[in-house]
DNA sequence: TCTTTAGTTCATAATTTACAGAACCAAACT
DNA sequence: AGTTTGGTTCTGTAAATTATGAACTAAAGA
């Protein structure tokens, strides 16, 4: 299998922004070939010829992403082959953990908040406030999804 | 200086966040320190040595964390002691980031979107859905932003 | 039963990172 | 002029991360 230039350019920015996400590189350049392919799915052996990616590097990226839930596989029958593909349902999931890093970074906050007696009070209320938007920020999350599923239904029709 | 067993423990927790973030574990600790000390600035000398970290790492940590505008300092006539604090207005810059990050991210689908030609479209309707929604989002964000200051002020009254 | 295919596992090599320690420097103090 | 203070910069390295290649395995095919 060969790829264009723009293909393995996305590739390697895909790649380093999964990198950022916490994955490894080679992890992340499989999510990346998986995303930008043409072919919806893709072999184990495609995968690591056209990465130049080692047999293990490659088994252990793709049981890891399988463990994860980042991709799945299907098989036909007469035929060995697993062939992968991102399972679709990730991109809500990509935003959804960004979602809970805002949620788990506010908690934090609040115990912070809790345990400091600062001398000056501005920057806790400064602190209190941002806390206070990542909450209104949750809370309204679910109508924000809501209100662009009618817009969106709209759009269609 | 001396720190309580929790602030020790929430130094350690938004240490650990942060190097998820992609900061490196001392700048990650020194963040933590400006965040849950009592005291609303600390000296070169404080962090040092209440984080137990040298003063190369320190000196780093701090230059760093100075360049890319999370923290800032001042000084006091006749002392040559600066005091660092983190800058007041980094709880929005925080969030900020992550909306760029998906902004990012969503740049990077739209360019997959265009280069890719799948066999089965199902697929990229998926991906178009999900890149219609941050554009939703993003788009929706400053309306939220205005109607929570309305829903802050009420509260405060 | 022997071989091929499609991978997995393990030991280890190659990088990368993150920090410490020492030497260094400039300003201020004596 | 010499020393102390408040750092900075440079070099070396320990530790962690990541990937490789070789040996292995289990299923299928000849």
């Amino acid at each position: 299998m060969t790829l264009s230039d723009k293909q393995l350019e996305l590739i390697e920015e895909f790649g380093v922004y999964q990198e950022n996400n916490g994955f490894q590189p080679a992890v992340a350049r499989v999510m990346g070939i998986l995303l930008v392919s043409d072919k919806p799915e893709l072999t184990f052996e495609e995968i690591s010829e056209t990465l130049n990616i080692s047999k293990s590097a490659t088994s252990n990226a793709l049981n890891m992403l399988l463990n994860t839930g980042h991709i799945e596989y299907t098989t036909f029958s007469g035929d060995r082959k697993r062939y992968f593909r991102i399972k679709s349902s990730n991109w809500r999931d990509l935003f959804n953990k960004k979602m809970e890093d805002l949620g788990e970074l506010n908690n934090i906050l609040k115990r912070v908040l809790d345990v400091r007696k600062r001398e000056n009070p501005a920057y806790d209320q400064k602190l209190l406030s941002f806390i206070s938007f990542l909450d209104y920020l949750k809370a309204q999350l679910p109508n924000l999804i809501e209100q662009w599923e009618i817009e969106n239904a709209k759009h269609k029709a």
